[in-house]
DNA sequence: TCGTGTATTTACCAAATGGTAAAAATTTTA
DNA sequence: TAAAATTTTTACCATTTGGTAAATACACGA
């Protein structure tokens, strides 16, 4: 039995967590966690129940070790945010790296809203920990350009919510935006125009 | 048993089925479809489960039901957007109309973004039949706003998916953003108060 | 190639869950 | 008030699902 407390995982190790990590994001991303099952998950990593339950203790560790992963890539565009850099660039920058994020991550998106949905009952902590004092840390960035008078005096706060919410909703809200804009179109190139001049424009001082 | 097909409910009837779809919505916006039993339902609702079998075909049904009767809800703010009112105000004033709807009716919204979230499963036929003649011909309003100058040249589609997406986040994210702003915080007015100022300086032509 | 630890399968199980049949209780109607 | 219709409860059932034990197959270093 792998234990999570021993010594170098075998290349059969590292292949297979890999392997049902990416089935269970596909499965968990689209059923949710209550609505994926452990069978879907076997079926889609091409392996079986038990032998998943070999690798991981049971259905909410996957889930855990996916969100606790995912905590990483999700903050990393914020990070990169430059306190150093020009206020307007880095923040329409900021917009696009998010927005490519909801065109290739969007199983990821998926994940993170559903968890988000149901009151992140497994991810209140990593919230607290991880992404609260990056947000705050950015929050007083934006404030510092705010009074510098390098852009519009808008809530921090609310500034990124927007950003956010503008950018994952096409990933989050996919099923809607292709009905409403037609099966085939391909939306990012559009989007990308449109927050960049939204965003763009607002941030003018 | 009360079929679809019959003459006047009763007044238990009436009164019984509200009851249940209240304690659905209760339930499902915050467990999502899957995640809902049909014992947390009854429960909530104060009722055995038979007797909840006994009103509705099954948890389907009751699950249709609901998003059934949310669409004409959530349609309505966008409904009252007025072609012939000053663009500017009926756009903010839409944001507006939104906004309070993500405070007002937060169980509605977490319903609508869980189903949408998954694909639309139980919901597609209505995005085409009911929300995509309305969002096409609201579309074609702003667009001749547009024409005539009023406001600045935006992509309508895009327009209103974000004023979509920064509204219904206070309602869907409403988990993270009071991580984000403190427990305690209510985030409605400085929300108002940023969107107001954000669409409004969007908007000039 | 043999033996040892690793990986996988087979055969299960208990709990949860959506749902049903029929009896009992209650309300309404004649 | 008695009969008829409606509503609610009791007692189940079949399937699904997360999970386990033990036997079997496999990989790999000595």
């Amino acid at each position: 039995m792998p234990d999570g407390t021993q010594k170098k995982p075998s290349r059969i190790q590292k292949r297979n967590r890999r392997v049902i990590l990416d089935a269970a994001l596909e499965v968990f991303s689209k059923q949710g966690y209550r609505g994926a099952t452990l069978d879907q998950i076997a079926t889609e990593a091409g392996l079986s129940k038990p032998n998943i339950l070999y690798y991981f203790q049971g259905k909410e560790d996957i889930h855990l070790t996916l969100l606790s992963q995912l905590m990483e890539t999700w903050l990393d565009p914020l990070v990169e945010l430059d306190p150093d850099g020009d206020p307007q660039t880095e923040i329409l920058a900021y917009v696009q790296r998010k927005l490519d994020m909801a065109r290739d991550l969007p199983r990821e998106s998926r994940l993170f809203a559903g968890e988000i949905l149901q009151g992140a009952p497994r991810m209140g902590p990593h919230l607290e920990s991880d992404l609260k004092p990056l947000f705050d840390e950015k929050c007083a960035v934006i404030a510092g350009w705010i009074d510098a008078g390098k852009i519009a005096p808008l809530d921090p706060h609310h500034l990124i919510f927007s950003i956010w919410a503008a950018t994952q909703h096409y990933a989050d809200f996919a099923a809607q935006v292709s009905v409403l804009l037609g099966k085939d179109a391909d939306p990012h190139q559009s989007a990308s125009d449109h927050l960049s001049a939204m965003f763009g424009k607002m941030l003018r001082p």
